[in-house]
RNA sequence: GUCCUAGUAGCUCAGCAGGAUAGAGCAACAGUUUCCUAAACUGUAGGUCGGAGGUUCGAAUCCUCUCUGGGACGCCA
């Protein structure tokens, strides 16, 4: 091979650049393998040691097994004892065919590397110490540097990512269920922003559908203009339940519902006047609730918006020759994907929410050019995505690859699903308002003199709801209970937001600033340090497994964690007492601020510096 | 009936591209405040990882079957 390249991550590099990437990023390894491949890390790289312990190993291995192979087989190892890093030898025993301790001994007596302090064989496994001093060193002052952008990551780079969230019904109270695809939704595209991606975030209202036929019908029959002028939602939510009361007995009311749907659809006047009406009314309603959980849009697009565009979708399933009659309705056969038929018309010619949900595909790809389409709904709608995709693809929309259904488990209330229909919901606003109250009640307890209490109590009490939303996995059922809710203690928003408080309080009192922290802490063996040290390591990871899997808990699990070491770390020394350690103890308090409160900050939780 | 999802400590859950004694929080019990905010910290107790097979040097984690809860399966969204 007469051209040498080195790679650089994953791309190839002219070795002839070498000197370019020295000066830019300090290589830190190079390896020379079979005079035609350089491997270089760069400076960021570094501080993934695994990669540098798999390159290591892949050196020492002589191409036995891929770097990329072995990185998969280390592990962190759970006990702290077993150092900082571990490689298990076992798979290597039978490709070597030696005992799996002999090949650890052997591999252990050939690392050497400024990286690692020391390196232990226990059985089978490598244990790897990282070097504390320069490993701590480095990390905080990435931290001291970056602030707020450590952590971030650009493989998005810059494309468009919509995010379909929150969609709450019109006319009907926003409920507790809503809560988790607001929260869920707001999270992930923080995160996806934090990782170099542009999140749009479209609030996909159900402002359309037979559900304001049946409304209008219920409030032609009973309702009450002042009424519902001076209790909008509360009165419409009575007027539907009402609807489905009698409904069950008079089967004349759903035809009726139907046929008011049907004029709403057609632009008949008092339909749409009356559609407007409880529309504008709900609007109002939910902005406050979006005010208080931080949550804003870059788009209000509903199901309403895309009534005008859906002949375009009807037409081009027809051309394509995807539409079949069936019942005196049109469907899309999906056999061939083993799922159920997707109904695209109603026999009255009505659209259905699939047909609106394929328009608005169509829209966003065309609107956002975006590289990926999420939608935060429910799990029960699985099939319902299945299907749409499905459908996307038939037609021949390539792009129906990137979008993908971002499902949650339901909030339940006594083991069901809350359900308007019976009017058995809880409140979200009643239950911020709860929360608030209660953390406003402890500030009165535990810190009268806190000067903003207003705000505090706020930002703690809404806190603690989104956090318990979010600390779990989407998909599991989430149990309503209030109690739970506003607990302030263990696992929960409050707790990372008053240790985040403690944190700021002695950065306050020793009067301490970034700008006039020391480069270096030799005075500092961080043996004490080691622990909140290799946690804020880990949060760049924390973030890159939130983005991949759509998943905010890793960061709510991540962010207690690192409270928790930080608590006990606080706990036992002394950081204000003068001592020689204390410059590098007070840079790696004010890195733990800064990393909670990103942390808190892509789940949408404010961090108060005093509470 | 088919498909999707969950089953780990009394309760709520982590851990699941297989690895070293299965971890937190709550609740229980016993402690810690002349000391940086006790919304905290320390300790004790608590588990045949739903069950049965299988793959493997090694399974809570992968495969098959099975039981239980929840959900979805054409004119709701």
């Amino acid at each position: 091979m007469c051209r040498r390249i080195l790679r650089y991550q994953n791309e190839l590099v002219h070795v002839e650049q070498l000197e370019w990437y020295r000066g830019k990023f300090k290589l830190s390894s190079l390896f020379i393998r079979d005079g035609s491949f350089l491997l270089i890390m760069k400076e960021e790289t570094r501080m993934n040691y695994k990669k540098e312990l798999a390159e290591i190993l892949h050196q020492l291995l002589e191409g036995e097994k891929s770097a990329e192979e072995l990185e998969m087989l280390i592990e962190k190892p759970k006990n702290a004892g077993h150092g900082d890093l571990a490689f298990p030898c076992f798979t290597l025993a039978k490709l070597k065919r030696k005992a799996p301790n002999l090949i650890a001994q052997e591999l252990s007596e050939k690392i050497q590397s400024p990286t690692f302090e020391k390196i232990e064989v226990v059985g089978a496994y490598l244990n790897v110490f990282l070097n504390k001093q320069a490993v701590a060193e480095k990390i905080i002052n990435d931290i001291l540097t970056q602030k707020e952008q450590f952590g971030s990551q650009n493989m998005g780079q810059g494309g468009n990512v919509t995010i379909d969230l929150s969609s709450p019904n019109i006319a009907k109270p926003f409920s507790m269920g809503h809560l988790r695809s607001t929260v869920i939704g707001n999270a992930i595209a923080l995160i996806v922003e934090k990782c170099g991606y542009q999140p749009i975030k479209i609030n996909h209202l159900g402002d359309w559908g037979t559900q304001f036929g049946k409304l209008i019908t219920a409030y032609k029959l009973w309702g009450d203009a002042d009424k519902v002028k001076a209790n909008p939602i509360s009165e419409l939510l009575a007027l539907y339940v009402k609807f489905h009361e009698e409904a069950e007995t008079n089967h004349a009311l759903e035809d009726d519902g139907r046929a008011w749907f049907k004029k709403l659809e057609d632009g008949d006047e008092e339909a749409v006047e009356l559609w407007q009406w409880f529309r504008d009314e709900s609007l109002k309603e939910f902005a406050r609730i979006y005010d208080l959980l931080n949550v804003d849009f870059d788009s209000l697009a509903g199901e309403s918006f895309y009534n005008d565009k859906m002949d375009r979708v009807v037409n081009l399933l027809e051309e394509k020759g995807l539409l079949v009659e069936s019942n005196q309705a049109q469907v899309v056969e999906l056999t061939e994907e083993e799922l159920p038929p997707c109904l695209i018309k109603k026999s009255d010619g009505a659209t259905l929410y699939a047909t609106r949900d394929l328009a608005a595909a169509l829209y966003r790809k065309e609107t956002y050019n975006f590289v990926k389409s999420l939608y935060v709904v429910g799990h029960e709608q699985s099939l319902h995505f299945k299907q749409l995709i499905a459908v996307l693809k038939k037609m021949g929309f390539e792009w129906a690859g990137d979008m993908a259904h971002i499902p949650f488990g339901m909030m339940l209330t006594g083991g069901k699903k809350m359900s308007t229909r019976k009017g058995k919901v809880v409140l979200l606003e009643e239950v911020l308002k709860e929360s608030i109250e209660m953390a406003r009640h402890n500030i009165e307890e535990k810190n009268p003199a806190l000067a903003n209490k207003d705000e505090v109590a706020k930002q703690v009490g809404v806190g603690a709801v989104i956090f318990h939303d979010l600390k779990n996995n989407r998909m599991n059922d989430i149990e309503f209970s209030l109690e739970e809710l506003i607990r302030f203690e263990g696992e929960t928003g409050p707790y990372v937001q008053y240790t985040f408080a403690r944190a700021c309080s002695i950065l306050r009192k020793a009067n301490w600033q970034p700008e006039a922290a020391p480069q270096n802490f030799t005075a500092t063996t961080w043996e004490k340090e080691w622990k909140v040290v290799s946690f804020l390591m880990e949060f760049p990871n924390a973030i890159k497994r939130a983005c991949e899997n759509f998943d905010p808990s890793q960061v709510a699990k991540y962010v207690v964690d690192l409270a928790q070491v930080f608590n006990k770390y606080y706990a036992e020394v002394r950081i204000l007492e003068e001592s020689e350690e204390q410059a590098a103890r007070l840079a790696l308090v004010y890195a733990v601020t800064q990393v909670l409160k990103e942390g808190l900050r892509l789940l949408s939780i404010q961090a108060p510096e005093e509470m």
